[in-house]
DNA sequence: CAATTGGCAGACAGACCTGTCTGTTCATGA
DNA sequence: TCATGAACAGACAGGTCTGTCTGCCAATTG
């Protein structure tokens, strides 16, 4: 599973005005993501992420061995993505940083491209348990229980591995919801959910 | 969308002790509901559908005009299950009928075939909002919701819309939590979630 | 008995899939 | 100037996809 580091996204400060300046590898990913959001991972073929990134096929397989390595770039891309913005939230008590993290949900759900959860799609699509995509997906989610857990303990909570259970639960429900339902109703949803499933303030 | 009526079962009692006299419409739903479940609808072809249902090409087609009929009816089928273990609940107080239903969750998560919600599954694969796959996920989430929210009501909940509208939230969750994290939590999950959300009794 | 019906078997078309390979162009650096 | 390496274009192989079609057989029905 070695590949182009892609671990540095492009800088679009970089006097890399031209899009041809972005190399190749970050641009398949860039697409690929695009295109295995928006209409699934098995529906989208080599052939259609090459024609929209502009890079020939030599190049692609050069930079990512098989499709399944750019899928699980593009796990670990998203995977990123939702690290640094847990990352990127100011210091405050545990509290609102668990509804700051859920309110990431409402934000993404209200996109009109939205189309539920990255990785959620991903593993309806991938049945084996020892695949690497599904792997990633699992480093995803035990990173992601884990923070809540963390802030559920840090603000007193006195089983904060069953409420961190119940929070990724939610998340998952509620970001699938915000696909299949009514987009609009998930923030007053996590609002109404943190106020039940938490310690009272 | 006009095929063979599949809304009857095979009753096994019936004499037909012999395979092949489940009807072939019958045979190829029942082949596609489990293969379609295991592996992903896209993943799974029709020549494999046919070979391991025992039917011929030809009569497939007969039956279903097209793939993604047979798609539909295999939503439809999951979606006639769900309905009918509901419908054959004992009758019971509004709370007790909530945590029945949430526990269906809890079964089929601890099923070693497990794979997370057959509705969600189809729908990461499913993009279009008008297409029919989709408008069956629909109408199956439609009947969910109203169903908890009548209970709610029933159950003297000040706002069964927002109550329903988060047992829903949490049973997508744990669907997906049963498959792609630990089955056997998820009962305690229930149980904690109802104490959390529902009034007290 | 004869005709009809329903299912079986499998070839076929045309498109698409992943992945390999050949050969060309072009920029950079020795 | 020339060599090297990266990316481009695109053919190709071998397989799979959906869907159509022809032909055969067996059971049922008039």
């Amino acid at each position: 599973m070695k590949y182009t580091d892609l671990s540095v996204s492009v800088n679009p400060m970089k006097k890399t005005a031209d899009i041809n300046d972005i190399p190749p590898a970050r641009r398949l990913l860039n697409t690929a993501s695009r295109l295995f959001y928006a209409e699934g991972i098995h529906a989208v073929g080599i052939d259609r992420i090459i024609a929209e990134a502009g890079v020939a096929k030599a190049t692609f397989y050069k930079h990512f061995p098989s499709k399944d390595d750019l899928v699980v770039a593009h796990i670990e891309e998203q995977d990123r993505a939702g690290r640094a913005y847990v990352a990127a939230l100011p210091a405050q008590p545990p509290r609102e940083m668990i509804a700051a993290i859920l309110g990431r949900i409402g934000n993404a759900a209200s996109d009109a491209d939205y189309r539920g959860c990255v990785f959620l799609n991903a593993a309806a699509e991938y049945p084996e348990r020892a695949s690497p995509v599904r792997q990633a997906i699992d480093a995803r989610r035990a990173w992601y229980r884990d923070t809540l857990q963390k802030l559920c303990a840090a603000s007193g909570d006195p089983s904060p591995e069953m409420t961190a259970g119940l929070l990724v639960a939610l998340s998952d429900g509620l970001l699938e919801g915000g696909y299949l339902d009514d987009p609009a109703k998930i923030p007053s949803l996590i609002e109404a959910a943190l106020a039940k499933l938490l310690p009272n303030t």
